[in-house]
DNA sequence: ATAATAAAAGACAAAAGTATCTTCTATTAT
DNA sequence: ATAATAGAAGATACTTTTGTCTTTTATTAT
C-alpha cells in the first residue's frame, strides 16, 4: 500500500504542475497537464473538476482557457489537497482501523503512530502548493512516472 | 486513505491476539480470533493461512488445534507482517507514485517523505509481535472496533 | 452569430480489494 | 474406525477504486 491513493497522487502532481506553469499568469489545458505528469487525461479531468469545485484550483472556459492557480492560492498547504481527495484518516485515523481507538481506549500502536501521523500532518501543512515552482521550472524535480 | 490495507489491519490485530493468547502455550481457533478482534471469520481465515504459509505464525490441525505463535517468533518485528501483506512500498515507495523517483531524479516530496518512511520503517522494525502481551492480557490495549 | 476551444457531467467498464460459500483434507479424542 | 474439530483451497460475489466514453454547457476570438 502506498501512502496516498492513485487519485491523490495524480491530484498533487497536477497541482504542482499547474502551479509552476501558471505562476506568472496564463492557463494550462488538461491535455498539457495530463502529458506533463503522465496520467490518464479523462480521469485527471474529473479530479481537477473536483478540486476546482472545492476552490483549491481555478479554471477558465473557452478558447485559451484552462486551469490555473491564483497567486494567493500558491501559499495553500498541500494538506488541503490531500484532505480533499483522501480524507483525513491519514492525519487522525487509527493505524489498525479501530473506530474506538483513542487516548483512553488505545490500540497497541496508538501512541507510536500518533507521532508518525503528526509528522505527516506537519509536513503537509508546511509544504505549500507553490513552494517548488523554481525547482520545477529548472527541471530539478520530476513529476513524471 | 488509511496507512494499511484492511487485510493488513486484520492481520496485525490477529497476530497480536494470537500472540498474547498463546504466549504460555496452547492454541486459539479461528472463531475465537475472529470474535476477539471483530473481523469476518472466513476472510480472516485466508489471511492467517497466508501468514502461516509464510512462517510468520503457526497452526495445528485437529481437535484442540488452532493457531499459535512460537515463543521464538514473539520477537519478530511487525514489519514482517506488514511487508508480507501490503508489500514494501510503504517503506520504499515514492509518495507521488513515481517509479523513477530517486536521489538523482527526485519528486518534489522525495526528501521529506524519505524521512517519514524511515520513521515508519524503524517503528515497525523495532515493534515486536509479542511486545504488548502483558498490556493485552491486562486489558490495557484494545484490538476491537 | 459562429466556430473553436475547453470544462462539466453522467453513464459505463475494467481492475483490485474485500468478503462469502462450499467442499475437501488433516488430525486426534473417543 | 468414527466423529468431531480445524485448517486448506477454489469458486463466487460484492464494493471501491481507477479509468473511459459520450454528450452537454460555457466562453470567446473571429
Amino acid at each position: 500500500m502506498a501512502i496516498f491513493s492513485k487519485t491523490c497522487e495524480y491530484a498533487i502532481r497536477a497541482v504542482f504542475y499547474i502551479a509552476h506553469k501558471t505562476a506568472n499568469g496564463g492557463r494550462v489545458g488538461i491535455k498539457d497537464i495530463a502529458t506533463g505528469i503522465v496520467s490518464p487525461e479523462l480521469y485527471l479531468a474529473k479530479i481537477l473538476q473536483d478540486l476546482s469545485r472545492k476552490g483549491l484550483i481555478s479554471s477558465y472556459k473557452g478558447p485559451n482557457g484552462g486551469f490555473f492557480i491564483e497567486p494567493t492560492s500558491l501559499s495553500k498547504p498541500l494538506s488541503e489537497i490531500v484532505e480533499a481527495v483522501d480524507g483525513d484518516s491519514l492525519f487522525y485515523g487509527c493505524a489498525l482501523g479501530l473506530k474506538q481507538c483513542s487516548e483512553v481506549n488505545p490500540c497497541p500502536l496508538h501512541n507510536d503512530f500518533k507521532a508518525i501521523r503528526d509528522k505527516i500532518h506537519l509536513l503537509l501543512n508546511t509544504t505549500t502548493v507553490g513552494e517548488f515552482n523554481n525547482e520545477l521550472m529548472n527541471g530539478l524535480f520530476s513529476l513524471k512516472k
